[in-house]
RNA sequence: UGGGUCGUCGCCAAGCGGUAAGGCACGGGGUUUUGAUCUCCGCAUACCAAGGUUCGAAUCCUUGCGACCCAGCCA
């Protein structure tokens, strides 16, 4: 909700934008959308594409459509669709308009048999071997198809009836007639149409031919009245095609495809294909698993939209393939959750203390803080009692250097609480600290003790007023900054990405909380109540990432 | 001598002929009942390289070098 009216960072396409603005081009509108084909979940790097269309839109008070590029049924989905929807709206955008490229199969079918009759499109016998022999290298030129010169008339012919569903699948293919000696590959008369008989989500089998993305994509935008189109830069040789085609037909409007550099993360992924394989080979538990840099993922992993979008501006925009460390996106969910997460206390790895000159079966309430710096998040109550646990990274038997925890015969601040004092460790028989005998200061709370300095502040919780809780540690999915690299990036998958902690004590508030609400556990990083494994009487937490460490251990 | 695109700090990124913004990361100081936050300071005589034009070049020209994309009836 950040009305904070900084100017978005200059970059090369609203420096674009802004020259056909002054120039009237579009009549002074903005119209962008966003296309995804309904094969997978979204990603983070579609959040770059998402925020920067749909902010386009915002800025220049134009419009932005959601637009699905739906032309291959056979790996399209309605589960796609709707996940996509889902995932938009949560990150915080609404769509002008919602299409699907099938609302024009029939228009696309129309101006199909126009290049035909313009003699601009021939259909052709060949198969996708010999097409693919005749098409020549990057270095040498094609060969025409012998079909290429079919008549017009035969032509009309040829392709109602593959429309009518008189051939086989492959049997013949729809071609635009352009060069077959143009050094650029996609010009070399371009497959538009293919027969494949597959059940397609939204139009069923109410046709058996579906035309190509190249053809499709650049009518799509003309009939929606798009001014640009972005894309990414792998798109930038189809660009004379996307031209080539709205000349031909003469459309009402001509859109402009701008290409920018897609989002690539260090120690992530964002090919579908490849979460598409993570996901159906268990490598995680599915789309939205925290680990998945997929925005059902991130959402689930306790990422907020606002640190998400604020990601895609930090980010930039440009045309130069990068790779964006974690430390970017790390910084954005911390810088969020730090403002806005309230704080709570829980001990991960349990480690009991008896305080022994605290009354048995006495309880009170400490009033704590939701938040350090803003008051106005209100105070919760927290209650202390003798007996005590704290994590066990936080007592030492033999401290490292600038250990400011708990030693033994040393003090320590219960965090919001008193300052206590390790008397005696107690041991198992294979020598493991199991308890501690502690005493605490009554004359500490809410003040420092007389005489002396207690520099550690640790957490903890009431043992007998604790809740049980999972928690769940996520790190980064592979052990390689770019996994992309690797012959098979299967190889180098973080085998430790997940550790699940059953045995978890959470303060009382805590048993409170509302599915995906966000804290910060004091001390040990943000968290949120997963969504789908918590229940009534079931508490389970993601840890979305931990807080800052700025200790320099030696 | 196939075509297209891109080279500014460890990672991003402004800059568009007038003498290198900013963010992340990193290092150091201060505050702190989170080793968090906050705060202060430091961090490219240098812009892939070499020539050239100019009073003046990261910006213009030339020539190199390096990286990425393209030969689906995928998008």
């Amino acid at each position: 909700m950040s009305t904070n009216e900084t100017t978005p960072p200059a970059n090369f396409i609203r420096q674009i934008i802004n020259h056909d603005l002054k120039e009237n081009k579009h009549n002074g509108k903005v119209a962008t959308r966003f296309p995804p084909e309904p094969n997978g979940y979204l990603h983070i790097g579609h959040a770059k594409s998402i925020c920067l269309n749909f902010g386009i839109a915002a800025e220049y008070q134009g419009t932005c459509n959601l637009r699905f590029d739906d032309t291959n049924p056979e790996k399209e989905s309605i589960e796609y669709m709707e996940s996509i929807e889902r995932d938009v709206k949560w990150l915080g955008f609404e769509w002008s308009g919602l299409y699907h490229a099938s609302d024009y199969f029939e228009q696309l079918y129309d101006y199909a048999v126009q290049l035909i009759k313009q003699g601009q499109a021939y259909v052709d016998s060949l198969s996708a071997e010999q097409i693919r022999a005749y098409r020549g290298t990057l270095t040498e030129p094609g060969k025409e198809s012998p079909d290429r010169n079919r008549s017009i008339e035969e032509n009309l012919d040829l392709f109602a009836r593959m429309r009518a569903g008189e051939f086989a699948d492959g049997q013949y293919v729809l071609r635009a007639k352009i060069d077959m000696a143009s050094p650029n590959i996609n010009m070399r008369d371009p497959a538009i149409y293919r027969i494949r008989r597959v059940h397609h989500h939204r139009t069923g089998d109410a046709w058996c031919i579906y035309p190509m993305y190249d053809y499709t994509h650049c009518i799509s935008d003309a009939l929606e009245s798009i001014t640009h189109s972005l894309c990414t830069l792998e798109f930038e040789d189809h660009r004379p095609l996307y031209d080539w085609v709205l000349e031909q037909l003469q459309t009402p409007s001509h859109p402009q495809q701008i290409e920018f550099a897609r989002l690539q993360l260090e120690y992530t992924i964002v090919s579908k294909r490849k979460l598409n394989q993570l996901v159906m080979e268990n490598h995680v538990h599915g789309w939205d698993d925290p680990r998945m840099p997929t925005i059902a993922g991130l959402r689930r992993a306790g990422f907020t939209p606002n640190a998400i979008r604020d990601f895609c501006e930090r980010i930039g925009l440009t045309k130069q393939n990068s790779w964006i460390e974690m430390g970017v996106l790390e910084y954005c969910i911390r810088e969020d959750l730090n403002e806005n997460a309230l704080r709570a206390m829980a001990v991960l790895q349990p480690l009991r203390i008896v305080i022994d000159n605290y009354p048995e079966g006495q309880t009170e309430q400490l009033e704590i803080s939701n938040h350090p710096q803003r008051p106005e998040l209100g105070k919760r109550n927290v209650p202390f009692s003798k007996v005590l646990l704290i994590e066990q990274d936080d007592f030492a038997k033999i401290p490292p250097p600038k250990y400011k925890r708990l030693v033994e015969g040393g003090e320590v601040r219960l965090r919001g609480s008193y300052v206590i004092k390790c008397n005696e460790v107690v041991e198992d028989a294979e020598g493991r600290v199991i308890e501690l005998r502690c005493t605490y200061d009554p004359d500490t709370l809410g003040k420092n003790p007389e005489g002396r300095k207690v520099k550690g502040v640790i957490h903890w919780v009431s043992e007998q007023h604790a809740h049980p809780a999972e928690v769940r540690l996520y790190g980064r999915l592979f052990t390689v900054p770019n996994p992309d690299n690797e012959e098979n990036f299967l190889d180098v998958i973080n085998k430790d990405s997940l550790e699940i902690l059953p045995d978890c004590r959470v303060e009382a508030s805590l048993a409170e909380a509302s599915p995906e609400s966000r804290y910060q556990f004091e001390r040990t990083g943000y968290f949120c109540l997963d969504a789908k494994d918590s229940g009534a009487d079931r508490l389970v937490f993601n840890r979305t990432v931990t807080l800052r460490d700025g200790w320099v251990k030696d």
